[in-house]
DNA sequence: TAGAATGTGGGGACTAGTGGGGAAAAGTGG
DNA sequence: CCACTTTTCCCCACTAGTCCCCACATTCTA
């Protein structure tokens, strides 16, 4: 399970250093993707796997299952972390989540996101302000403290 | 079940010491994270499995859930106690939770709660204002008679 | 009062973060 | 098809931060 809140800076090469405790986890490779909220989204290759085999079996004659697909594979890419647990960040990623240098490597229980600071600030000014309430309202259960 | 208020120190490396009586509770680990109200919650990892597990199973769709469970996890560190029964704060929970020097771990129950001493003493203020209030409101009312 | 246990401080080894250099591979133009 | 250029990947070195271990002093207890 991936937890935790990392800063880090992108080299000049633009490589992110992944959180010392997550490495073993990528041993297997690392998939790097687009996220929903511009952050890149991080997978070990048993959960990438599981994900894509789920988006491979949706329907081929269905042209927003083809979108969805596109989407999904072509802005996946499988990398390796080097030898001191870092990776590169292709390009068409780093563009999209506006990731210039300093850099914010969060665990998400099944996946890690990498974000800009700066967008990461803001996202976790919106969590503060809307987690209460939605907790609340989740809060059927033990999730209450 | 975690009870009592101690005092303790924070050193020089933003350590600080968990109640001896708790030690045995957190040998698999222990889970800190962000509290709602300006302190820190300890949670051990048997609890924390559960709680987590109901984070988890939130829809990924679903922006609100999102935010949550990147909240939750984001904020969360797994550390162990050193030899001495101590825990390194991480920057990020020390910061949100104003953390200096002089820190009061008190136990509620199913966790524990980590304040800053100035800050629990104004918490510790506004639960006996509402007490009392509470108490005055139950004079009044039907349950006096 | 004496012993044990606990709170607090510090030192040293190790790990991790960051930057740079060189070799291999891929892309491009002739 | 070949040669040149550029990019990418891999390896290494340095520095700084972190973690672990130990020692001392104080407090609590028997």
């Amino acid at each position: 399970m991936f937890l935790g809140e990392y800063e880090y800076r992108l080299d000049q090469k633009g490589r992110v250093a992944i959180p010392p405790k997550s490495r073993g986890d990528f041993q297997d490779g690392i998939i790097v993707t687009r996220g929903y909220d511009d952050c890149i989204v991080a997978y070990t290759a048993s959960t990438w796997d599981r994900l894509a085999e789920e988006y491979a079996s949706l329907p081929g004659t269905d042209q927003g299952a083809r979108r969805v697909n596109r989407l999904v594979f072509s802005s996946a890419f499988r990398l390796n972390l080097d030898r001191l647990g870092r990776v590169g960040l292709p390009s068409p990623l780093r563009d999209y989540a506006r990731i210039d240098e300093e850099v914010v490597v969060a665990g998400v229980g099944r996946h890690l996101e990498i974000w800009s600071k700066e967008l990461w600030q803001r996202e976790r000014e919106l969590m503060e302000e809307q987690a209460s309430e939605i907790a609340q309202g989740l809060t059927s259960g033990t999730l209450a403290q």
